[in-house]
DNA sequence: AGCAAATTTGCATTAAATTGCAACAAGTGT
DNA sequence: ACACTTGTTGCAATTTAATGCAAATTTGCT
C-alpha cells in the first residue's frame, strides 16, 4: 500500500477515534510498526494530527495545557512552537513572516482559533486557510521561489500600513554583540518594517543560529522583546542573552 | 496515442478510481512507463493531481498536498488556453486575476517564456512557479479562501503601481447590454483597477456565460479590447459579439 | 533507581525516480 | 523537397527513497 493511502487511512480512523496505536495501525494496514511511526511523524510535521508517544491523536480544537504540550510535543521546532504559543490570545493580530519555524507555529495552531494574520509567506497562507477563524492578509511584493515569501520595497510599504499586536519573526541569525542579522537585505529590511509596525516583537531562532552572524543587520537587542529558543532556560549557551532587556523563553 | 489525449485520459481516470499506478496506465496506453512518469510529472507541475510513489491521486485524496485545485483543463478552458497563448509574448509583463481559466493559461505556458506576471491569485503562483524566467508580482490584501486570491482595497492600490502590456480577465459574465459584471464586488472593483493599469485587456469567458449577467459592473465593451471564448469563430452565440469594438477570438 | 516499553538510529534490501542518451517523429523555414 | 530545429519516446545506468530489522538510547512508571 502507498503511503498517501495510509496518511489517509490514519486520518480517517482518527475521525471516530480519540487516538490510534503504532501497533493497532501496523495491523490494520500491514505495514511494520516503524513504517507507521514515520507516516505519524509526516503528518505530525504537516499538522495535520499530534504525534503522541505510542500513537497520535487529532489536533485539539482547543490550546492544549501546557503539561499536556510539554508531553505531547517533541523535537526543537515543536517546543519553539508551544513556547511561542502561550504569547498569542485570540483576537490579536500577527505579523509571521518566512522560513520553517513560523511554518511550525502556524502549523500547531489551535484549529478554533481567532486572529487576523499578515504574511509575506504562501507556505503560512495554505497552512493557516484550514483554520476558519483567522483573517489572513497577505503582503504584496516580488516572490521568491525559494523561500516562498514576497519582498521587496512593495511588501516593506505594505507593511507599514498595519499595526499588529504580535510579530514572529523568523528563525533569524542572533548574536551578543551584533545583535539580529539576517541573510538577504530585502528579508532583513522586511524585518525591519515588521518590527516598526509591532508593538511586540518575539524572535524565534533555535540553538544553533545562537551565537551566528549574517551580513544584513536587522536590529540590535533593543529591537526586541522576546527571544523563544528550542533551549532549556538554564542553558549556558544562553548566558550571553540573560538580563538584555527582552523577555527569555 | 498523442501527449493531449494521454493526459486527458489520466485525469478522466482519476474521478473514479482516486488513485493510478504507472503500470496500469502503461498497460492501457500502451506506452511505457517513463512516457507515462513524465505525463503526470506534467500534471502535477500544473496542480491537477498529486504524483505519488509508483503513481498518482487527486490533490483532494492527498492529505499532504495544499488545497484542491479543481480540474481546470477540462470544458473549454484548453481552448481558451490556447487562443489566448498567441497574445503573448516574451518580455511582456502580464496582469493575471481569480478563476480557473487564468490557472489553465498559466499551465499551458511553455516552460521557456520570459515574462514578469502580477497577480492576486494564489494558485497561480503556484503553477508559476515551475517556469524560472518568469518573475513573479503577488498583489496583496485580503486572502479570500474559496477563490485563493486576494482582494480588498490594498489590491487595488497595488495594482494600480504597475503597468501591463496584457490584463487576462478571468471568466466573467458578459452580457451584450450590461457589458462584463462580477458576482463580487471587491473582484470586480480589482478587475476595474487592472484594466485601467492595462495596455491590452483580454476577457476570457466560456460559452456558459456569455449573455449571463452578475450584480457589479465592471465596464463595458469599451473597457476591453479582446474577448476570447471557447466557441468557433462562426458560432451564432457570438453574433451579438461582433463589430462591438474588441477582437474576437 | 531500575525495569519494561517506546523510540531513535544505523543499516541492508528492494522499489522507484532521475538522468543521460539515442532513435524517431513533427514541424519550420529555406 | 531539403536540411534543420524541436520535441517525444523508450532504454540503461545511476541516484534516491521507502521499508523492515536490530542495536542502542530514551522515556514512563513504580
Amino acid at each position: 500500500m502507498v503511503k498517501e493511502k495510509r496518511l489517509q487511512h490514519i486520518l480517517k480512523l482518527l475521525q471516530n477515534r480519540e487516538m490510534v496505536t503504532y501497533d493497532l495501525l501496523a495491523g490494520e494496514l500491514s505495514v511494520s510498526e516503524d513504517t507507521i511511526r514515520r507516516d505519524i511523524e509526516t503528518l505530525h510535521n504537516n499538522g495535520l494530527l499530534s504525534k503522541i508517544r505510542g500513537g497520535a491523536m487529532l489536533r485539539s480544537e482547543n490550546p492544549l495545557s501546557f503539561q499536556e504540550r510539554t508531553t505531547y510535543l517533541q523535537g526543537g521546532k515543536d517546543v519553539i512552537a508551544l513556547k511561542a504559543q502561550q504569547l498569542i490570545k485570540n483576537g490579536q493580530t500577527i505579523f509571521m513572516d518566512g522560513g520553517s519555524t513560523i511554518c511550525a507555529i502556524a502549523g500547531r495552531l489551535p484549529l478554533n482559533s481567532v486572529l487576523k494574520v499578515i504574511t509575506n509567506n504562501q507556505a503560512v497562507v495554505q497552512i493557516l486557510s484550514r483554520i476558519p477563524e483567522i483573517e489572513i492578509i497577505i503582503l504584496g511584493g516580488n516572490y521568491d521561489r525559494d523561500t516562498a515569501t514576497s519582498s521587496g520595497t512593495q511588501a516593506i510599504y505594505e507593511a507599514g500600513k498595519y499595526v499588529a499586536d504580535l510579530y514572529f519573526m523568523g528563525t533569524c541569525a542572533i548574536h551578543h554583540a551584533f545583535g539580529i542579522t539576517a541573510s538577504l537585505q530585502t528579508e532583513g529590511e522586511l524585518k525591519q518594517a515588521m518590527i516598526k509596525s509591532s508593538l511586540k516583537t518575539v524572535a524565534l531562532s533555535n540553538g544553533e543560529k545562537l551565537d551566528s552572524i549574517e551580513y544584513f543587520k536587522v536590529c540590535d537587542f533593543s529591537g526586541i522583546d522576546v527571544l523563544v529558543t528550542d533551549l532549556a532556560s538554564g542553558d549556558p549557551k544562553l548566558n550571553n542573552y540573560r538580563a538584555q532587556g527582552f523577555q527569555l523563553l
